[in-house]
RNA sequence: GGGACCGUAGGGUAGCUUGGCCCAUCCUUCUGGCUUUGGGAGCCAGUGACCUGCGUUCAAAUCGCGGCGGUCCCA
C-alpha cells in the first residue's frame, strides 16, 4: 500500500488536517483562484443537492414559494436599519463601476437580501388579505471574511436559502420562527444523522437588526460548536424602516411582523467533521449521493461469470444510486479504499465464491462489519442496512454530544473545562447581563452557543454571582 | 485585528543553510503495453514542476523586496 493516498493523517490526530484532506481527496471542493473562494466539485456538490431537495420539498410543504431576487443592493438600502447596517457594513463587497464608468452609487453584493425584499415587500403587501406572505430564496451570498479559509465552514461566497416571512401578528411571527428552527433541526437530525441544541442567541449574537434569533448548534469532534442555522424573529423593525404595512381586520394600518431564516452550505462541513474517519468520508445514507457500489472481485480463470452476475446484480437493483465499479484495471483492494475515501454507505462485494453460492457480501462503511446475503432478497437487505446505518450514525453522534455536554455552575471548573478542552458544550446559569457574557468570552474564549428552550435557571450567574435569570451554552465556536 | 510558518509535476517530496556539479531527486498519479485482481499488485516505456513580479549576480529553485495563495497560533 502506497503511503500516500488516501487520508494520511487519523482524524483524532491532527484535525484540522484530516478534514482538509478529506474535502480534497474525496472531490468535495477544491481551493479557486480567488482568495476566499471555493469551487465545489460535483461529489461535493451532489451532497448539497441532496440537502436542498429535502429542505426545499419541507419549505414547499410548509407552505413557502421560492423566487428570485437581485444579486446587487444600493448601498441606500443596505443603510437602511441602523442595526442591519453595523452588523454587515465590515463584510460588504462592493460594485464601484460599471466597466471603467463609476456609477453614481455603489451597489453592494448581497450579503443577506432582507433590504432588497423588503424594498418589495412594501409594494406587495396592502391588506391582512396579503398575509402572511412566504418567500424562499436560494441563492449564493458574499461575506467579505478576513479570517482563514475552511473550505465549506468558512468561505467568501457560499450557497444558501433564506426565507423571509411577513405576518400579521407578532404571534404568527414566533410560530413561523419555531416551525422553521424545527425544519432545520429535522434536516439535521433526519438526513444529515447530527444532533442539535435547539434555543435563543444572547442578545450580543443575535442577528444585526433582528428582535431575536433561534439557533440550531451542534457540536464537532474537535469540541468546538458551529451555528447550524438560524430562524430570526425581525419585529417591525423592518418593517418601520421599509414601509410594511397592512391595513388590518380592524380598519387600522398597521406594521407588519417579520421573520427570516437561512442555512447554508456550512451543512456540509458539520456532515463531513461529525461521521467521517480515519479512511475518509463517510455519509448517512439519506445525503450519499451514491448508496452502495457492487465491486466484483476478477480473477482471470472465472472473469466473465463474476462480471456478468455483477452486472445482472446492477441491474436487478435498477437504481441509479448504485454503483458498479467494473473497472478491470484496478485491483479490489484499490477499489475498497477508494469507495471507503468517498464515504459510500455500503459495498457490495461479488466473487467467484459468491456467485457459486448464490450470494454477495455486504460491507458497511461505519463498522466495517462484513455479512453474506442471498442474491434474491439483497435489495431488502440493502435497504435494511441503509436504514440501520443511518440510525447507528445518529446515535453514535448524539452519544458523543451527551458526553460533551456538561453543566457547570462554578467558574472556576468552567475556565479548566474550556482551557483543557474536557467538554464541548458548557451549560452554566447566567444573570443575562451581556457584561459577564463579553468577560467570558474575553477570559476563556468561549462564546455564547444559546439559551436552550424550556429550562428554567436556579442559582446565581457564573460569572458576576447575581441572581441567574437563565441558562445558557458557551462553546468554542467556528 | 496581532504574530509565526509555508509555496518545486495531479498528490507527496529531495535540493535552499554555503548560488554553479540541476534543461532539478525519489515515491505516487496519469498515458501506452504486458501481466494481475477476496484489502491500495508487478515489470517496461512515456508525459509532467521550481507561485508571481522586480532586484542582486558572470550565474538564482537557492539571496533581497513587493504581490498572490495556503497553514497554524493568539485576540
Amino acid at each position: 500500500m502506497s503511503e500516500d493516498e488516501g487520508i494520511t493523517v487519523k482524524k483524532s490526530e491532527n484535525f484540522s488536517e484530516w478534514y482538509n484532506q478529506v474535502v480534497l481527496r474525496a472531490e468535495l471542493a477544491d481551493f479557486s483562484p480567488v482568495k476566499g473562494c471555493m469551487v465545489i466539485r460535483p461529489y461535493g456538490f451532489q451532497i448539497w443537492e441532496r440537502i436542498k431537495a429535502y429542505l426545499d420539498g419541507r419549505i414547499q410543504e410548509t407552505g413557502h414559494r421560492n423566487a428570485y431576487f437581485p444579486l446587487f443592493i444600493p448601498e441606500s438600502l443596505l443603510q437602511k436599519e441602523a442595526d442591519h447596517v453595523e452588523g454587515f457594513s465590515p463584510e460588504v463587497a462592493w460594485v464601484t463601476h460599471g466597466g471603467t464608468t463609476p456609477l453614481e452609487e455603489k451597489l453592494a453584493v448581497r450579503p443577506t437580501s432582507e433590504t432588497i425584499m423588503y424594498t418589495m415587500y412594501s409594494k406587495w403587501v396592502r391588506s391582512y388579505r396579503d398575509l402572511p406572505l412566504l418567500i424562499n430564496q436560494w441563492a449564493n451570498v458574499v461575506r467579505w471574511e478576513t479570517k482563514m479559509t475552511k473550505l465549506f465552514m468558512r468561505t467568501r461566497e457560499f450557497l444558501w436559502q433564506e426565507g423571509h416571512t411577513v405576518h400579521a401578528t407578532r404571534e404568527e411571527a414566533d410560530e413561523e420562527v419555531l416551525k422553521m428552527l424545527h425544519v432545520y433541526r429535522d434536516v439535521y437530525e433526519t438526513l444529515l444523522a447530527i444532533p442539535v441544541i435547539e434555543g435563543t442567541k444572547t442578545d450580543k449574537e443575535k442577528f444585526a437588526g433582528a428582535l431575536y434569533t433561534t439557533t440550531v448548534e451542534l457540536l464537532m469532534p474537535d469540541l468546538r460548536a458551529v451555528q447550524g442555522g438560524t430562524s430570526h424573529n425581525l419585529g417591525q423593525h423592518f418593517s418601520k424602516v421599509f414601509d410594511i404595512t397592512f391595513t388590518d381586520r380592524d380598519e387600522q394600518k398597521k406594521y407588519a411582523w417579520q421573520t427570516s431564516w437561512g442555512l447554508t452550505t456550512r451543512t456540509i462541513a458539520t456532515l463531513i467533521m461529525v461521521h467521517g474517519d480515519d479512511k475518509g468520508l463517510v455519509l448517512p445514507p439519506a445525503v450519499a449521493p451514491i448508496q452502495a457500489v457492487i465491486v466484483p472481485i476478477i480473477f482471470k480463470k472465472n472473469k466473465e461469470t463474476v462480471l456478468s452476475a455483477a452486472r445482472a446484480l446492477h441491474d436487478a437493483l435498477g437504481r441509479r444510486d448504485i454503483e458498479l465499479d467494473d473497472r478491470e484495471e484496478y485491483s479490489a483492494g484499490y477499489k475498497f479504499n477508494h469507495w471507503e475515501l468517498c464515504g459510500v454507505p455500503v459495498r457490495i462485494e461479488l466473487g467467484p465464491r459468491d456467485v457459486e453460492a448464490g450470494q454477495a457480501v455486504l460491507v458497511r462503511r461505519d463498522t466495517g462489519e462484513k455479512m453474506a446475503v442471498p442474491l434474491d432478497g439483497i435489495a431488502d437487505a440493502l435497504t435494511a442496512l441503509l436504514a440501520d446505518i443511518q440510525t447507528s450514525l445518529f446515535q453514535r453522534a448524539k452519544a458523543f454530544l451527551v458526553e460533551n455536554t456538561a453543566s457547570l455552575t462554578d467558574y472556576d471548573d468552567f475556565m479548566a473545562a474550556v482551557r483543557d478542552g474536557t467538554t464541548g458544550m458548557i451549560k452554566v446559569p447566567w444573570c443575562g447581563e451581556t457584561a459577564c457574557e463579553e468577560a467570558i468570552k474575553d477570559e476563556t474564549g468561549a462564546t455564547s452557543a444559546c439559551i436552550p428552550f424550556g429550562e428554567t435557571a436556579e442559582g446565581s450567574c457564573i460569572y458576576c454571582g447575581k441572581p441567574a435569570t437563565t441558562v445558557v451554552y458557551f462553546a468554542k465556536h467556528y
